[in-house]
DNA sequence: CGAGCGATTGAAAAGACTCAACCACCGTGG
DNA sequence: CCACGGTGGTTGAGTCTTTTCAATCGCTCG
């Protein structure tokens, strides 16, 4: 169970440490970290950041998630990313110089990090091994980005959610996937009476299952082959 | 008009260097870079890189323009991006560790220079200005990527023309816009026909004019308003 | 208990795609 | 010089997907 209170959490006793950009850091690397960084518990549907305002540091996932989104022309959101325990949220803006093009809301409730800019970059600096992970990072998700627009202009609303359905099994470790259908829809690129009918052809396909809004995946290789890849 | 030899281009007089990642260059760095390079002349829709392949390199384009696409599962390009004269091409492969997950052909005649990864590398440690330039050149496309993938999702294939007609306009500074309608379909991410209807619509209402395969922009804001925003 | 939001369903319309055919231009070879 | 073949551009018709709008349902929260 979460922690309810501002205390501080300690990067040397994060288990999320271990798979994020921080993982190749020294005892006294982690100790600079610890006095830099402050902690907070954020309640679900709470924002961190929001679009067009400007950065003022970065967001360590210690637990839980966040949906990472833009929003087109009518407001709808489309969501870009989830970022779940050991992310590092809102680093490109630290470099970019520019105000955010992205809003940031967490997806249930977590604790999370937050280091200033000025103490993020003086650690970018003087750390070639964070910053050659930085640049690494940046550029599988530029890549990845790539994969991302091929596949909204050229795969089905039925193609991307088979696909997005497995995304999401991979996020939502050991718990079933646990979006409103409406962020779902927002992930896939769809809209929301859509999304459900496409559920529920999947349903009766007996792909997934529905536990309420949850859902739980039964045929993996199925959803795959539905994606087409 | 293009130099059709092999013949060594000097960073020093290239027009293009002023506006890239390497304008910051003192003196000293672009006789490193001068020494490290080697030119070439690329035929129109000749090859720099192929999506799967090991990146060797970056390459710098003198004159000319390339196309950045990558392929959805039936083959089917995905334009991501089109490079001018002046970008440098491939760097993100440089430090992701991964092999292309794009490929780069010409649009056009053109001079590239290419510059070995290993020496590129080197002057990215030993250059910090030149380092934060990537940093941020990664950052900002990250941003205009999620942009992307946001208006694929949710623009019609009408308001993305327009868009994309709009951006063309400013990437074919002083000439016409000049691809092929294939082209400019993986651009917009649409069926060729539909695509050639769409510009008749848009010759209707008196926003383009074609001459031949070009295209001339008429009406600019009325473009911006038909993409809305 | 009532209000309100999220989830769901239905029906109709719009948007895009596919397939097929045709046209137009261009360079080649006879 | 002209017929030929090929590629890229264009048009038409029909179909399928997806969206939109409207209405209903069900649950949770105050």
């Amino acid at each position: 169970m979460l922690d309810k209170s501002y205390r501080h959490i300690g990067c040397e006793n994060c288990k999320s440490r271990n798979n994020s950009l921080f993982a190749s850091f020294c005892d006294s690397d982690v100790d600079i970290m610890n006095s830099a960084k402050t902690c907070a518990f954020y309640k679900k549907n709470q924002p961190l950041f929001l679009e067009r305002s400007a950065p003022r540091g970065v967001y360590c996932i210690n637990e839980g998630k966040v949906k990472i989104f833009g929003r087109g022309e009518e407001g709808k959101e489309q969501i870009i990313h989830l970022a779940v325990a050991g992310e590092i949220v809102g680093f490109r803006a630290m470099f970019s110089g520019e105000p955010y093009t992205v809003s940031a809301t967490t997806l249930e409730d977590s604790n999370i990090c937050f280091i200033n800019k000025a103490d993020f970059l003086d650690m970018v600096d003087t750390n070639p091994s964070l910053r050659n992970g930085i640049m690494k990072e940046l550029s599988i998700e530029l890549a990845e980005r790539a994969t991302f627009v091929t596949n909204m202009a050229q795969k089905s609303v039925r193609e991307r959610l088979a696909s997005s359905l497995v995304i999401l099994n991979d996020i939502y470790t050991n718990e079933l996937i646990n979006l409103s259908r409406e962020d779902l829809a927002n992930f896939v690129g769809t809209a929301t009476e859509t999304l459900i009918r496409l559920l529920k052809d999947f349903k009766d396909e007996e792909l997934i299952k529905t536990h309420a809004r949850k859902i739980e995946i039964l045929n993996k290789d199925g959803l795959l082959k539905v994606a087409g890849g």
